[in-house]
DNA sequence: GTAAACCTGGCA
DNA sequence: TGCCAGGTTTAC
């Protein structure tokens, strides 16, 4: 589910809430998502206070008072939500659910179980220790970088942009609306971009994070905000999940294909 | 590099 | 019944 567009806008929901509340209470009802929680989990968080809220690619962080910071991954199915007090609803995945100070409660909601919850010490953490630059805040992500890997792999640029190491936060719907602005195939292998070519896909990059950010991210099957609300994004995909449909740019059918193990969508005239 | 693995739910 | 899903890691 959640690439950066969503991470980053269930941060915002959530931030004006979270920030300055204790936490009272960690009720853990299963332990084994994609990483085990600790058994040290609800110790390190109780009693705390949350001081900030931060993302790190599709990594939602917040800071605590004793300097360590609680890091939640969503995976693909992973929910992340502000409930009021008297919202008793349990969902039937809610795996970990945090009481705060004012009575309402952080739940963790996450059928598939390939989400994560930590809390770890801030440049301790291996997760997060070997990730790219972030596109829309990190000027080392720029034409240049992209012309630089070009000489260091023979990938496929949609399996590029989709690397964690490579660039933060980008997953395939995401990458398969940026090369579609971009004008360029996903099974176009890296050396054989141009240098004006780089340039296009960091720009496509930054305009499709922000426009989906400002749209509040894709609720395309069951995203949600941090505070129950969908997104609005999916309503102007141009190519994710449409094979079959009119290429909103010429009109001729969107294609699909598997690239990496994931399902490409993109027009085969507009992009070469 | 490529494929399979993790897990559940939804849909044809 | 079988296939697909917004992610990431691990194994051939």
């Amino acid at each position: 589910m959640p690439e950066l567009p969503e991470i980053e806008t269930i941060r915002r929901s959530l931030d004006p809430l979270v920030v300055g509340r204790r936490i009272e209470r960690v009720r853990v009802r299963r332990r084994d998502l994609r990483s085990p929680l600790p058994p040290d989990f609800e110790a390190t968080l109780s009693g705390r206070r949350i001081t900030g809220t931060s993302r790190r690619a599709k990594y939602l962080l917040l800071a605590l008072d004793d300097g360590k910071q609680w890091l939640v991954h969503l995976g693909m199915s992973g929910r992340f939500l502000r409930l009021a007090a008297d919202d008793a609803s349990t969902g039937s995945h809610e795996h970990v659910a945090v009481d705060l100070d004012d009575e309402s409660r952080l739940a963790f909601r996450d059928p598939r179980r390939f989400g994560l919850m930590l809390v770890v010490n801030p440049g301790e953490c291996g997760l997060l220790a070997g990730i790219g630059p972030e596109p829309l805040d990190d000027a080392d992500f720029s034409g240049a970088y992209l012309v630089s890997l070009r000489a260091r792999t023979s990938r496929v640029v949609k399996e590029v942009l989709m690397d964690q190491r490579v660039v933060a936060g980008l997953g395939n719907i995401y990458v398969n609306e940026i090369l579609f602005l971009a004008g360029i195939r996903p099974t176009r292998r890296m050396p054989r971009l141009t240098r004006l070519e780089c340039d296009a896909l960091v720009s496509a990059t930054r305009t499709i994070l922000t426009e989906a950010i400002e749209h509040r991210g894709s609720s395309i099957s069951d995203f949600l905000d941090g505070i129950g609300r969908p997104g609005s994004y999916q309503w102007r995909r141009r190519v994710y999940d449409r094979a079959g449909e009119a290429c909103p740019s010429c009109s001729h059918a969107i294609r699909s294909t598997v690239v990496g193990q994931r399902s490409s969508f993109f027009c085969p005239r507009c992009q070469r």
